[in-house]
RNA sequence: GGCCUUGUGGUCAAGCGGUUAAGACGGAGCCCUCUCAAGGCUCAAUCCCGGGUUCGAUUCCCGGCAGGGUCACCA
C-alpha cells in the first residue's frame, strides 16, 4: 500500500510545516535546574470548583516554588462543550484565590511563546503528526460507524471480553487499499485510529510521583487519535501539546490513570521523550451516605463562585487546601505563624494518596482564625468588598459608614482586648453579625425567661441610671444595684449559697438588658454596644422593649 | 464484571518491624466569665478481616472484604 499516497489523501492540507519545524518554534525551555513547567487545561465550560483549585494550587505552588511556569491551556477540542466567557471566567476565579498564570490563553505575557494555547488552533500541528503515522503505518482510517463500534461491544460484553477496539475486532486495521478509497469515494465519514503495536499481556511498573509506583498494562487499543472533525482526542492533543509546551510535570486527576498506556504508547510513537505524571486523588464528599468524587453536575454548591458568594475569605480556603493537599502544611504553619503559605516547601511527593472528604468543619475554623488576624479596617474593606457584590442595597448604605462599621467590628473582633474573638467565619455571616447596630435591620423577637414586671422594672431602672459616659466597671455597678433592688443576686456567690433567695443572677439579668438592646440572649460586651449606639437609641431601645412585654 | 488503586479515631492524618499509636478539626466536660466568642485544662474515640514471615507485626508477604477510579469520535 502507498501510505505516502494514503496520508496524502487524508490529510490533504498543504500548509503543513516539516515536522522539525515544530521542534526549532517550540524549543526546550531555559529554565534554572529543578524548575517545573505545569499547567491546568479545562476544558472551557466555565465551571471550576474545589476539586479544580485544589490540582490548580498544586500545579501553582510547584511552579513558583521551583523556579518554573504555570501556564493555562484550554481543551477545547469538543465544540459541545463550549460555554462563551468560561476561559475569563476561570482566570478570575482562580485569580480570587492568588492562583495566577505565567503564560497562556488570555493571558498578557512576554512568556506567551509555546501557543497558541487553545487546542482548536493547534489543529494543523497535530494533523501534520497525525499524517506523519499514517505514513509510517502508525495510524490508518476507521469507518466504523457507531451501530457497527455498538455491535462489536455487544460480541465482546456477551464472550466477556475486553471492550475496545483492538486485535480481531479492529476491522478497519486491515481494510485493503482499494476499500479504503471505496470508502472515501463514497464519502463515509473516518476517524483516524492508532495502529497499536502493544500487547495487553505485557505490565510493568510506572513511577508516578504522587501515587508511587503503579502497574501498568501495555496499551492494545487502536484509540482514536483524529476524530471526523479532523480535530484531535485529547489523548493525542495531550501528548503533542504538553511536548512542544515543554511541559515536565503533568499533574491532573486519577481518572486519567486508566489512559496512561495510552499516553505512554503515544509518545513513544511521536518520538517524545515522556514529562513526569502525578495523579491527584480527587476530593470526596458523602452523599446519601454513600463517599464519591466531587462532580461538576451533581455539586454546584462546591462551584468556587459559590465560595465567594458566601464571604469566604480566599486566603482560609487556599489554606484549607494546602493543609489536605501537604498535611504536613499545619504542623509547618505552627512553627511559623507570621509567614505567608508561599514560604512552605511545597513537595508533590507529600501529597496523599486516597482521596479527603471534604471537611467544612475544619474549613470553617480555619476561616475563622485567618479572618481575626486582621485589623478592623482589613476587615470592614474585605466585608465592604462582598457587600458590594452580593450585599443587599440596606447593607451597601450601612457601609457608606466607615467610621462607624469599623467601631462594630472593633468590639466584634475584640480588637482592642487581649484576646481576640473569632466571631467572624466569611462576609455574609459577618455582615449579619452587625445588624441589630442598624435601626432599620433591627428587628427583634423577645423572648424573656423573666414575668413582665420584672423585666419592665429592670428595663426602667436602668434606663434612669444609664450614662454613657461611664466605664465598663460602673456600667456593670449599676446594673448590679438595679438587678439587686428587682430581687437577683448581685454576686454570683451570693446566688450559689442560696439561690432559692433570688430571682436569678447577674447572668439572668444582664439578659433581659441583652435582649432589650440587641434582640438576642448572646452578644458580645453589651457595655461597648451601647455605646456605639449612643444614649438616644440606646433608651429608646429600652423603652421599645419595656413597651412590648 | 475486567483492569488499576486505596484502607490508622466521626473527619484530615503522623508513624513504616518493638511507640503510653503524634497533632489538627469535630464531640463531651471543667475553669474563666454579665451571655456568647475567645482562651486554659481534661476526657472519649483509631491501626478493615483472616492467614503467614518473625522472638515480635499497624508497619513485610498472601488471600479476603470494603471504598474509589476507569472501561467514548468527553475531557
Amino acid at each position: 500500500m502507498d501510505l505516502k499516497k494514503l496520508a496524502q489523501t487524508l490529510i490533504p492540507e498543504s500548509d503543513l510545516l516539516p515536522l522539525e519545524k515544530y521542534e526549532e518554534m517550540y524549543p526546550p525551555r531555559k529554565l534554572p535546574k529543578g524548575a517545573q513547567v505545569t499547567r491546568l487545561a479545562p476544558s472551557p465550560t466555565g465551571f471550576i470548583h474545589l476539586g479544580n483549585l485544589y490540582s490548580a494550587l498544586a500545579d501553582e505552588r510547584i511552579a513558583h516554588t521551583t523556579g518554573g511556569i504555570f501556564y493555562l491551556r484550554i481543551e477545547d477540542t469538543d465544540e459541545k462543550r463550549r460555554v462563551e466567557g468560561a476561559v475569563e471566567s476561570v482566570i478570575r476565579s482562580l485569580k480570587y484565590f492568588n492562583v495566577v498564570f505565567d503564560e497562556g490563553a488570555e493571558i498578557s505575557s512576554p512568556l506567551n511563546n509555546y501557543g497558541p494555547y487553545y487546542q482548536r488552533q493547534r489543529a494543523k500541528i497535530y494533523r501534520a503528526f497525525a499524517k506523519d503515522l499514517i505514513e509510517r503505518g502508525l495510524a490508518y482510517p476507521c469507518f466504523c460507524t457507531e451501530e457497527e463500534l455498538g455491535a462489536i461491544r455487544e460480541e465482546q460484553t456477551a464472550e466477556k471480553l475486553t471492550p475496545g477496539y483492538y486485535g480481531r475486532f479492529a476491522k478497519c486495521r486491515n481494510l485493503s487499499e482499494r476499500q479504503i478509497y471505496d470508502n472515501l469515494a463514497a464519502g463515509k465519514p473516518f476517524v483516524i485510529r492508532l495502529k497499536s503495536m502493544g500487547d495487553s499481556a505485557v505490565k510493568y511498573t510506572f513511577r508516578d510521583r504522587i501515587k508511587g509506583d503503579i502497574t501498568v498494562t501495555e496499551n492494545d487499543q487502536d484509540v482514536v487519535i483524529l476524530k471526523s472533525d479532523g480535530i484531535p482526542t485529547y489523548h493525542f492533543a495531550h501528548a503533542v501539546d504538553d511536548h512542544f509546551m515543554r511541559t515536565t510535570l503533568v499533574i491532573r486527576g486519577e481518572e486519567w490513570l486508566s489512559s496512561l498506556p495510552v499516553h505512554i504508547e503515544l509518545f513513544k510513537v511521536l518520538g517524545f521523550p515522556m514529562p513526569a505524571y502525578g495523579h491527584t486523588c480527587s476530593l470526596m464528599k458523602v452523599d446519601g451516605g454513600v463517599k464519591r468524587k466531587l462532580s461538576k453536575r451533581k455539586d454546584p454548591e462546591l462551584s468556587l463562585d459559590y465560595y465567594r458568594r458566601a464571604g469566604y475569605y480566599p486566603k482560609a480556603v487556599i489554606k484549607y487546601l494546602m493543609t489536605i493537599l501537604n498535611s504536613n502544611f499545619e504542623e509547618w504553619e505552627r512553627k511559623n505563624p507570621s509567614a505567608d503559605y508561599t514560604q512552605f516547601k511545597f513537595t508533590i511527593e507529600k501529597m496523599g494518596k486516597s482521596g479527603a472528604l471534604f471537611d467544612l468543619d475544619k474549613l470553617n475554623d480555619i476561616s475563622k482564625t485567618e479572618l481575626s488576624l486582621l485589623s478592623p479596617d482589613e476587615m470592614f474593606d474585605f466585608l465592604n468588598d462582598w457587600v458590594c457584590e452580593f450585599g443587599s442595597s440596606a447593607d451597601r448604605e450601612h457601609f457608606k459608614n466607615r467610621e462607624y462599621v469599623v467601631r462594630i467590628l472593633e468590639l466584634i473582633m475584640g480588637a482592642n482586648s487581649k484576646k481576640r474573638r473569632k466571631d467572624i467565619e466569611r462576609a455574609e455571616q459577618g455582615v449579619r453579625l452587625m445588624d441589630y447596630f442598624f435601626d432599620d435591620a433591627f428587628a427583634p423577637e423577645y423572648s424573656y425567661r423573666f414575668a413582665p414586671s420584672t423585666v419592665k422594672a429592670v428595663l426602667s431602672s436602668f434606663a434612669q441610671v444609664y450614662d454613657p459616659a461611664d466605664d465598663n466597671q460602673t456600667w456593670f455597678a449599676k446594673l448590679k444595684g438595679v438587678a439587686a433592688a428587682c430581687g437577683f443576686a448581685a454576686e454570683t456567690s451570693d446566688y450559689k449559697a442560696n439561690p432559692s433567695a433570688y430571682i436569678g443572677n447577674m447572668a439572668d439579668a444582664s439578659e433581659i438588658l441583652r435582649i432589650a438592646v440587641t434582640g438576642m440572649p448572646n452578644s458580645p460586651d453589651l457595655c461597648t454596644i451601647m455605646g456605639i449606639l449612643g444614649k438616644q437609641r440606646s433608651l429608646a431601645r429600652l423603652a421599645a422593649a419595656a413597651e412590648k412585654v
